[in-house]
DNA sequence: CCTTAGACCTGGAGGC
DNA sequence: TGCCTCCAGGTCTAAG
């Protein structure tokens, strides 16, 4: 499911709905969701925790506990949801909603936090709390977050010294910049008139600069529309994105809105790509 | 190094 | 209605 702005909307309602609120019960019923220690023990570590602040730092989710870092990814399908109580979870449909919560956290006041995730993709571990984030085990090898003001051309193009990968795969690794998934990949690279086949050590300073400006523009203005609902994607009770209306060559099967080329469509590195060949400059 | 295929999972969409 | 194939906002691993 989630991307930059859709993770980022997620953290933005948790950090409305649950900050200061304190867990006093845990439970897990699919035993791989979490990664670092048995899940009877990451439950009792969450009892009378209180969540504290919420970050983001690229895909991932990170509750500040009392004395926990909680770190959390969502893969493809993962969503928090919060419920009134325990009974309003139990009346769930029991084969669309009940059968994928695989995690239940009850509140203080009575509320329930929920993690669904059809696929059992996601992941969650809880960690030893840190100072600064980036030194968490799941996130030192992470790159530059896609709104860090100090991910630069310079920064790129370092990353891309002698990186024969093609460029969609270059901008999907989250070592180098953190938070961008196949939708926005696509957009950014038809935004910044670079062809995802071209060989990422061969542009010159000035496409990274068209990159960083591509990306800055396309999270801002997909974090403003909420995110992207192509097929799963909402937060708290079914509210949706606004930016798949946004979209202008990703899952485009028509002409090139700026040329009116058409639009092709191949895979690169096993992910489905889009992009005009016209427009995009081929490195 | 780089690429590819497969694994992890489930369900929706479309063809017949 | 049923069966089959393909597809999916992600990441990790093994093999060539």
């Amino acid at each position: 499911m989630p991307e930059a702005p859709e993770v980022s909307r997620v953290i933005a309602y948790l950090r409305r709905e649950l900050t200061g609120h304190q867990i006093v019960r845990a439970e897990i019923t699919h035993p791989k969701l979490v990664g670092n220690m048995y899940c009877e023990t990451f439950c009792t570590e969450l009892e009378n925790q209180h969540f504290r602040r919420f970050e983001r730092l690229g895909k991932y989710l990170i509750f500040v506990l009392d004395d926990y870092d909680w770190i959390a990814h969502l893969r493809m399908e993962g969503k928090f949801l919060i419920y009134d109580s325990p009974e309003t979870v139990d009346q769930l449909d029991p084969v669309k909603d009940l059968k994928h919560i695989h995690a239940r956290f009850y509140l203080e006041d009575g509320r329930v936090l929920c993690y669904k995730d059809t696929r059992k993709f996601g992941r969650m571990s809880l960690w030893p709390k840190q100072e600064n984030i980036y030194e968490l085990p799941p996130l030192i090898k992470i790159g530059k977050d896609v709104l860090d003001p100090s991910l630069d051309a310079a920064y790129l193009a370092k990353k891309a010294a002698n990186r024969k990968i093609p460029l969609k795969t270059f901008l999907l690794d989250q070592s180098v910049i953190a938070g961008i998934g196949n939708i926005y990949a696509d957009e950014i690279l038809f935004e910044a008139g670079l062809s995802p086949l071209s060989v990422s050590c061969n542009l010159e300073p000035e496409d990274f600069e068209a990159i960083v400006r591509a990306t800055r523009s396309i999270m801002e203005r997909a974090i403003e529309a909420g995110g992207t609902t192509i097929r799963s994607f909402s937060y708290g009770s079914n509210h949706t994105g606004k930016y798949q209306n946004k979209l202008k060559v990703h899952r485009k099967r028509g002409k090139c809105p700026e040329c009116g080329h058409q639009i092709q469509r191949q895979k690169v590195n096993e992910r489905t790509t889009y992009f005009c060949p016209q427009c995009q400059k081929e490195k």
